[in-house]
DNA sequence: ATTTTGATCTGCT
DNA sequence: GCAGATCAAAATG
């Protein structure tokens, strides 16, 4: 009789998929970068077809790694101070990724808050940029394969009750606005922003 | 509590 | 030149 098999031997998350449907389920996952991290709360969507990515006029070589492999990590210099982490999705050639906006910290916080100046955990990762900061996420990863270390990505426990999501417009574009493709934890004291309705 | 400003990188016009 | 997937400190009401 054979046993089920380990859930480990099956990737957690499908990146060769539409990012406004990876960025959903990337919500209460556990990222890791060298054992420093937590749960995801807040992500957000970005693709080729859409005006407001960074790959919409095509290929650059800043955006390149959007256009490669599923399953990598593009990571941008926002505002000329700020490292962004990104997830790249869909097949290799698209250009789509999703921003990691928020994590609830969880591990490694000693060294976060080292990093990042402040004690409060609602602070640490509560942003794009802080994410960045708090992770120690420069240049050097981008293009990382996501599956290997310093990366690790862990599933959501179930939770009673369980993680719902909320949805909503993207922060800080003036394009494509209409798009509800930011996505995060319902309730979660530790996003960037609250989600309005 | 809200607005402004400085930090100073990347890509487009 | 200038705008931008930002943040924090400073100025202002």
């Amino acid at each position: 009789m054979p046993r089920s098999r380990p859930a480990a031997s099956r990737p957690l998350i499908d990146f060769e998929a539409p990012s406004h449907e990876v960025a959903p389920r990337l919500i209460g996952v556990t990222l890791l970068v060298d054992g420093v991290g937590g749960r995801i709360v807040e992500t957000e969507a970005y693709d080729r077809e859409e005006p407001a990515s960074h790959t919409f006029g095509g290929q650059t070589p800043r955006n390149a790694v959007m256009f490669g492999p599923a399953g990598h990590a593009y990571v941008y210099r926002s505002y000329g101070i700020h490292w962004c982490l990104n997830f790249v999705c869909r097949e290799a050639g698209h250009g789509a990724g999703v921003l990691i906006r928020a994590i609830e910290p969880t591990h490694g916080l000693d060294r976060m808050r080292r990093r990042r100046g402040l004690d409060d955990p609602r602070l640490l990762c509560a942003g794009p940029g802080r994410v960045g900061q708090a992770l120690a996420i420069d240049a050097g990863f981008n293009g990382m394969a996501l599956d290997a270390p310093p990366f690790e990505l862990v599933a959501a426990a179930e939770g009673h009750p369980p993680l719902v999501v909320d949805v909503g417009p993207r922060i800080g574009i003036s394009k494509a606005v209409e798009l509800p493709w930011r996505f995060g934890e319902k309730g979660s004291r530790y996003l960037s922003k609250p989600f309005r309705r």
